[in-house]
RNA sequence: GCGAAAGUGGCGGAAUUGGCAGACGCACCAGACUUAGGAUCUGGCGGGUAAAACCGUGGGGGUUCGAGUCCCCCCUUUCGCACCA
C-alpha cells in the first residue's frame, strides 16, 4: 500500500494511521452518554447471572498500574461473559474511609471529605477513560452516610447478639504527637513523624468483634473454597491456627505462692507431661506480677525480658532471638506425679497464645531443649520411637530432640501410662485429668477477636453512648446514621478530633434521657469492605442494608479478583461477615466468593512500582501516548495474570503496533464486496483453507483460556498469529481472489475476539464493518472443530530420541502407514547406518521414534 | 527455621496430559519502499559449524524409546509464616 489514504464507502476518506486518541475519545463520549450500556438486568432476568468483582480501590488520588492490571483482567472477563449471554453484574466503588485522608488534611488543610471525593471523581474519570465496563448506577462510596449507616446498623446487630463487646487493649501512643498511632504509623518502634520518639503502649477500652465465635466454621469452610488459590487457603488456615490440646492445672507449691493459686498451661502433648521439668511463664503473665512484687531483683530481670520480647516483636525477629529466662524461686506441682517443678519466666513464651504458660518438656520439644540446656534443667525422656528400643541412660541426650508422634511410639517413665502410644496416651491422660478435675480437653486458635476501634476521625462513628447512669447504651436504630461531623479540626492535639467536639460528644442518653457522652471511636475500615459487595446489588435502598431476594439472585460472587495482599484480613473478615449476615437471616449463602483470583504485582526494573523507588509508570501517560486499548492489552499480554508483570515500555509499543495492524487490515478490507467477485476466482484453495483453520483454532484457543487458565498473554499471541496469517493473504485479497464470505467472517470474528482486550478498537471496527449492535450483546464466536482441524500432519522422525527428519502425511493416516513412511525416509535411512531397528514408537499426530541398535 | 511458588535466548514470555524447546512480542541484523524515517512491508535471529555433527531449559544424579515437564540431592530468587506450646 503506497498511499497513506484509501477510498472507502461513498468516497469518504479515512486515515489509515491508527489513532487511538481519536477513536477512544469518540467512543468514550458515546459510552458516557449511555449509562445503561453496562447495567445489569434486574434479578427477574431470564439470563443466567454472573457476578464479577474487582476489589474496590482506596481513593488515594490516582490509579496506578496495579489497578489497571486488576481491572483489565476483570473487564476482559466481564465482557466475555456478556458476550456469552450472561446477565453480568460488574460494579465498582470506593473504600473511602481511612488514614491518608486525615494526613492530607493535616498537610494541605483540606477537609478529608473534600479530598476523598475529589480523588474519587478523578479516579472515576480515569477508569472511564480506560473504558472499563462498570455499572456506575451501583457505585458505592463507603464514606457517605447512605453507606456507613449500615455499618452502624450491623454493629448494633453484632452488639445485640453479643458479638461486639468492650475490652481493655493496648494501643500505640506517641507522646510527642500525644495521639494514638495505627500499626502502620509505627516505624521500627518509633513514631513515623518523630523518628526519635519511642512509641509507648497504652491501655484503652476498645470495641471488639467476636470473630473467634466463627473460628471453627471459618476453618472448616475453607475446604469448600475449591475455586480459591491453594496459597490463600493455606494462609487462612494458618491464620486461624486451630490447635487441639488440653488445659492442665499445676497447683502452686503452697507457702511461697499466693494462696490457692494455680497455673493453667496449654499443651498439645499431654502425653509428655511426665517429662515436664519446669513451668515457663510469659513475662507478661499476671502471676509474674505477684511474684515480682516483693522481689526487686526478679522485677528488674522480668522487665528486661518484657522489653526484649517487645523489641523482637517489633523488628520481626521474634522466633530467632536467643532464649533467656529467670527462675522465680517458686514451684508448682505436676498433678500427674505430684512432683515439684520450678517456675521460670522466659522470653520465648507469648502471653497472647494459649494461657501464656507452658509445661516445659525439654526431651521432646526443641525450644524447651534449648532452654533446658542453657540453664541446666533436667531433660527427662518419656517417649521412645519404637517399642524395641532401650531407654537411654539417665541424663544422656546426644540426639536432637524428637517429638515421636507416630503410632510406634512408646511411653516410658510415665507411671500407669507406660507402654501406651503417643495417640493413646493423649486420649487417656486427658480423660484422667478431666476425671480428677485438674484439666480438660480444649481447642485454641491463633485467630483473635477483631479490634475495630480506631481513635480516628475519618471512619464510621461507632453508634454507642456512654451514660453515667445506664452505662453503655446503643443508639436506637431509628436514630441512625450517627453522622460524622464535617466542620472538624484535624490537627494533632492529643485526642481524636471527634472527642474535641462538644456538639458531637454531648448527647442525652437514649435510655434515661440524662446527659451522656457519645462514643468517639470510629470503625476500622475493614468493616466497610467486609460487606460492600452486597450493597452493590441494591445500593439505593434507604430502609435496610440489602434486599434479600436480590442478594440471593446475585450471590455468591462468581469471580473475585484482586491482590494477594488481601488474602488474610479482608477475606477473613468478609467471610465472617457473610456468616453473621446469614445467621441473622438476611442472606442465605455461607460464603461470599466462589472463585478468587489473585493477580501478580506490577514490577519495573526489578522492583515493585512505588514512589519511593521512582519507577512508577503513570496510566494517564500511557493512555495519552498509546491509548487505553494498548495499555490494557499490554497489561494482559506481558505475563499470565497470576504472575508478576515486568513493565516494559517497548512492549506497550509492540502491542500498539499489533493493534495498528488490526486497524489497517480491517480498514483496507472492510468493504469486502468490492474486493472479490466470489469463490470462482479463488486461485489458491489452500490459503483459504489455511485462513479458516487459523481462525477457528484461534477462537478455540481464546475460548478455552477464558474457560480455563486465563492465560490472556497466549490468547493475545494467538490473535496476533491470526492477524499475521491474514496479512499473508492480503495480496490475494487485493487481487480479488479471496472468497468474500470467508474474509468477512474472519474479520467479524477477529473483532469479536478482540473485544474483551481492546474494547475501543473493537467497537470502532465493528462499526466499520457495518454493524450497529452493542458488541457486548453480540454472541461470542463459535469454533467449528472440523474447520479447526489440520488436513495434513507433520511427524517428527526421531532416531533414538534425536530428531532426524520430518514427514508430512494427510490427517487420519493410519499408524502403520506413518511407520512405513518414516522407515522409508531417505534421511532416516542415511542416519540408520546399517543398524538394526529394535522398536518403533508412533505417537499419533506428533512423532515417530525409531529405536535402533 | 518452616511452607509455597519460581529459575527456559540479549529481554518479557510459549511449550494444558512425558513427545519437534524457544510460539507471540521486544531488541538486534539484512533487504524493499522512500528526499527522509523512530512509519510500513519482507526475511533472519539459542550456542556452534563453510555446512553438518554436536551442545543447550540453575547444578548433579536417576527413571524412560523419549524429560523444561516425573523422582532424589544441591544452589539461587521471590513471597508467606515465624519461639503457636
Amino acid at each position: 500500500m503506497e498511499t497513506e489514504k484509501i477510498i472507502v464507502n461513498q468516497g469518504e476518506q479515512r486515515e489509515l494511521r491508527y489513532d487511538p486518541r481519536q477513536i477512544e475519545e469518540k467512543w468514550h463520549a458515546r459510552w458516557q452518554a449511555d449509562p445503561t450500556l453496562y447495567a445489569a438486568e434486574p434479578h427477574s432476568s431470564k439470563r443466567k447471572k454472573y457476578y464479577v468483582l474487582e476489589m474496590l480501590p482506596y481513593p488515594s488520588g490516582a490509579l496506578h498500574m496495579g489497578h489497571v492490571r486488576n481491572y483489565s483482567i476483570g473487564d476482559a472477563l466481564a465482557r466475555y461473559m456478556w458476550m456469552q449471554g450472561y446477565n453480568v453484574l460488574h460494579p465498582m466503588g470506593w473504600d473511602a474511609f481511612g488514614l491518608p485522608a486525615e494526613n492530607a488534611a493535616i498537610k494541605n488543610k483540606v477537609p478529608p471529605k473534600q479530598w476523598t471525593l475529589s480523588n474519587i471523581a478523578h479516579m472515576k474519570s480515569q477508569m472511564q477513560r480506560l473504558g472499563f465496563a462498570y455499572d456506575w448506577s451501583r457505585e458505592v462510596a463507603t464514606c457517605l452516610p447512605e453507606y456507613y449507616r449500615w455499618n452502624q446498623w450491623f454493629f448494633l446487630k453484632l452488639y445485640e447478639k453479643g458479638l461486639a463487646y468492650r475490652k481493655k487493649s493496648k494501643v500505640n501512643w506517641c507522646p510527642e504527637c500525644a495521639t494514638v498511632l495505627a500499626n502502620e504509623q509505627v516505624v521500627s518502634g518509633c513514631c513515623w513523624r518523630h523518628e526519635e520518639t519511642k512509641v509507648e503502649q497504652r491501655e484503652l477500652e476498645q470495641w471488639f468483634v467476636r470473630t473467634t465465635q466463627y473460628a471453627e466454621e471459618l476453618l472448616a469452610d475453607i475446604e469448600k473454597l475449591e475455586g480459591w488459590p491453594e496459597k490463600v487457603r493455606t494462609m487462612q488456615r494458618n491464620w486461624i491456627g486451630r490447635s487441639e490440646g488440653a488445659l492442665v492445672d499445676f497447683a502452686l507449691d503452697g507457702i511461697d505462692g499466693p494462696a490457692g493459686s494455680k497455673i493453667t498451661v496449654f499443651t498439645t502433648r499431654i502425653d509428655t507431661i511426665f517429662g515436664a521439668t519446669s513451668i515457663q511463664l510469659a513475662p507478661e503473665h499476671p502471676l509474674v506480677t505477684d511474684f515480682i512484687a516483693n522481689d526487686p531483683h526478679l522485677h528488674a530481670k522480668v522487665e528486661e525480658l518484657v522489653e526484649e520480647q517487645r523489641r523482637a516483636k517489633e523488628s520481626g525477629d521474634i522466633g530467632s532471638i536467643e532464649k533467656h529466662g529467670v527462675f522465680t524461686g517458686h514451684y508448682a506441682v505436676n498433678p500427674f506425679n505430684q512432683e515439684k517443678v520450678p517456675i521460670w519466666v522466659a522470653n520465648y513464651i507469648l502471653m497472647d497464645y494459649g494461657t501464656g504458660a507452658i509445661m516445659s518438656v525439654p526431651a521432646h520439644d526443641e525450644r524447651d531443649y534449648e532452654f533446658a540446656q542453657k540453664y541446666g534443667i533436667e531433660i527427662r525422656v518419656v517417649i521412645l520411637p519404637r517399642r524395641t528400643e532401650e531407654p537411654p541412660a539417665a541424663g544422656q541426650k546426644e540426639e536432637p530432640v524428637l517429638p515421636y508422634t507416630d503410632k510406634e511410639s512408646l511411653l516410658i517413665n510415665s507411671g500407669e501410662f507406660n507402654g501406651l502410644s503417643n495417640q493413646e496416651a493423649i486420649e487417656k491422660m486427658t480423660a484422667f485429668a478431666e476425671q480428677h478435675g485438674f484439666g480438660k480437653k480444649t481447642v485454641t486458635f491463633r485467630l483473635k477477636d477483631w479490634g475495630i476501634s480506631r481513635q480516628r476521625y475519618w471512619g464510621t462513628p461507632i453508634p454507642m453512648v456512654h451514660c453515667a447512669q445506664c452505662g453503655v447504651v446503643p443508639v436506637p436504630e431509628d436514630q441512625l446514621p450517627v453522622v460524622l461531623p464535617e466542620n472538624v479540626d484535624i490537627t494533632l492535639q492529643g485526642s481524636s478530633p471527634l472527642a474535641r467536639m462538644p456538639e458531637f460528644v454531648n448527647v442525652s442518653c437514649p435510655k434515661c434521657g440524662g446527659p451522656a457522652r457519645r462514643e468517639t471511636d470510629t470503625m476500622d475500615t475493614f468493616v466497610d469492605s467486609s460487606w460492600y459487595f452486597y450493597r452493590y446489588t441494591n445500593p439505593q435502598l434507604t430502609d435496610r442494608p440489602l434486599d434479600t431476594p436480590t442478594v440471593n439472585y446475585w450471590f455468591p460472587i462468581d469471580q473475585y479478583i484482586g491482590g494477594v495482599e488481601h488474602a488474610i484480613l479482608h477475606l477473613i473478615y468478609s467471610r465472617f461477615w457473610t456468616k453473621f449476615m446469614r445467621d441473622i437471616g438476611i442472606v442465605k449463602n455461607d460464603e461470599p466468593v466462589v472463585r478468587l483470583f489473585t493477580q501478580g504485582m506490577v514490577i519495573k526494573d526489578g522492583a515493585k512500582m512505588s514512589k519511593n523507588k521512582g519507577n512508577v509508570v503513570s496510566p494517564d501517560d500511557m493512555v495519552a501516548r498509546f491509548g487505553a486499548d494498548s495499555t490494557r492489552a499490554y497489561a494482559l499480554f506481558a505475563a499470565p495474570p497470576d504472575r508478576d508483570l515486568d513493565w516494559q515500555e517497548a512492549g506497550v509499543e509492540g502491542v500498539h503496533r499489533f493493534l495498528s495492524r488490526v486497524y489497517r487490515f480491517v480498514m483496507r478490507n472492510a468493504d469486502v464486496a468490492g474486493k472479490s467477485s466470489g469463490n470462482a476466482l479463488a486461485a489458491d484453495a489452500g490459503s483459504v483453507r489455511a485462513i479458516q483453520r487459523k481462525l477457528h483454532q484461534t477462537i478455540r484457543r481464546v475460548t478455552d483460556d477464558f474457560q480455563g487458565r486465563w492465560h490472556f498473554n497466549t490468547c493475545i499471541a494467538a490473535i496476533m498469529e491470526l492477524v499475521n496469517a491474514l496479512y499473508g493473504v492480503e495480496d490475494e485479497i487485493a487481487a480479488g481472489r479471496f472468497p468474500t464470505e470467508v474474509l468477512a467472517d474472519a474479520q467479524r470474528s477477529l473483532v469479536l475476539l478482540l473485544a474483551p482486550f481492546a474494547p475501543y478498537l473493537a467497537a470502532e471496527l465493528w462499526e466499520v464493518l457495518g454493524e450497529k449492535s452493542n458488541l457486548l450483546r453480540q454472541p461470542w464466536p463459535q469454533y467449528d472443530p472440523a474447520l479447526a482441524k489440520e488436513d495434513e500432519i507433520e511427524y517428527a522422525i526421531q532416531l533414538n530420541g534425536k530428531l532426524r527428519s520430518r514427514i508430512a502425511v494427510p490427517a487420519e493416516t493410519p499408524e502403520s502407514t506413518v511407520q512405513e513412511r518414516a522407515l522409508a525416509d531417505e534421511k532416516v535411512k542415511a542416519s540408520m547406518d546399517g543398524k538394526q531397528v529394535v522398536k518403533v514408537i508412533v505417537i499419533p499426530g506428533k512423532l515417530v521414534n525409531i529405536v535402533v541398535k
